[in-house]
DNA sequence: AAGTGGTCTAGACCACAAC
DNA sequence: TTGTGGTCTAGACCACTTT
């Protein structure tokens, strides 16, 4: 190791084990080099190699399985979609934890402005979350699903990415994904659940997610967000 | 510390840590103790006391600062709009190497559907760019700004976010950003361009950024993406 | 100069998984 | 039982910020 002068050991010992991943010698879902390894093969000490491994496993290049060793990353197509179209999933890669709270578990029907695209009448699972971030009430969530996917999102973790759910459970194919965020003044009611004043504003963010056919929406989202939480 | 016996140190330094805050000993923005007042206190290795704060400072809880302290987080100026609307952002989570080579910068006027929601024959600035990775022609963008916005877009670093670029550079005040992913069969150029077989499909996705007015754009981007790129 | 967090080592014991 | 990663300590020196 010890080449470079000013560059931290744990981060030389990142890019060694980077290298071992992108020159093929490691593919995805093999086993890398144990800590043990690492620290001869580099001369460095354990913690090192540990701080360079955590970073890793953090930014998703590496998985570590307590008792049996560290292996590479296997990539799963249904990501790719993920961070285009999921909130949490971008903020989670940002090092921001939202925690859930279910305000509302219900089934309903399609009518007024929440239609989009549903027919008048049209059964629907409505979740109606509240996510906070130490306490402190972050975004309102509204969802709508048809009912086979309620069903399944049902059953899934709150605390779980809904986009994760529906890219991931084979429900459906996603044929097409529409995302709109604008910036309004809020509602009474969304004023009394984040706490804020009248005069600040809050942007919306609205999703739609098609099944294959693309004609009618399988998913319905809209998160509020007070705008002071995002500057 | 001690208390209980099998849960490790460092979560149980988070927990008391976590505690002060919420006591509200500690608010936003002021100092925590410093590592050795926890070490001092809780009867614990520095190790111990770096690790919770790791975790805290990665769930988003305190904020480290080299040289001074470690503080409360203020959730305030914490999250950020980008992730949301930013096609590089999400193209980097994925694993995708941003290298951009320009293959048009031209002036040009509204026409063709494409363009929704601008007036027949408004001016426009328009950058066609390829991205690549390791040389090989990954997405195809076409991006279309406002004369204003394309003086400050042209004079930004090529490898900058335009999402970036806008939020920041005050030019606008972002009112509504539309966005939308569908996935379909190649155009004969993209194909062209991005090599591939005419049976392979795409991922299409457009953006649509508006000014505060929300009548009309003052940003359209389009990315074409192989879906064989996206596993 | 003093105090803070950042990096690093050497060594120990524990918890889990596989043989 | 063996080997892996998980936790933890004690101590050292470095880099940055503030006084």
């Amino acid at each position: 190791m010890m080449i470079k002068g000013k560059i931290p050991l744990y981060i030389q010992t990142k890019e060694y084990i980077v290298g071992l991943i992108e020159r093929g010698e490691y593919k995805p879902g093999s086993q890398l080099p144990t800590e043990k390894d690492l620290m001869e093969k580099l001369k460095v000490g354990r913690a090192t190699v540990r701080a360079a491994l955590s970073e890793l496993e953090r930014e998703g290049t590496v998985i570590k399985k307590h008792g049996s060793g560290t292996f590479v990353a296997v990539p799963h197509k249904t990501y790719s979609f993920e961070p285009l179209i999921s909130l949490s999933f971008s903020l989670k890669k940002m090092g921001i934890e939202l925690k859930n709270k279910t305000l509302l578990t219900e089934k309903t029907v399609a009518q007024g402005e929440l239609l989009s695209g549903w027919q008048h009448g049209t059964e629907l699972g409505h979740i109606k979350r509240v996510r906070t971030s130490g306490g402190i009430p972050i975004a309102i969530e509204d969802s709508f699903y048809t009912p086979d996917l309620f069903e399944i999102v049902s059953k899934a973790s709150p605390t779980e990415s809904v986009a994760h759910v529906i890219l991931e459970g084979s429900a459906e194919n996603v044929g097409r994904v529409l995302m709109e965020v604008i910036i309004r003044q809020p509602t009474d009611e969304e004023r009394y659940i984040v706490e804020i004043d009248s005069d600040e504003r809050v942007a919306n963010m609205k999703r739609w997610i098609y099944a294959e056919d693309k004609k009618k929406p399988v998913n319905y989202v809209s998160v509020v967000v007070p705008l002071k939480f995002l500057k």
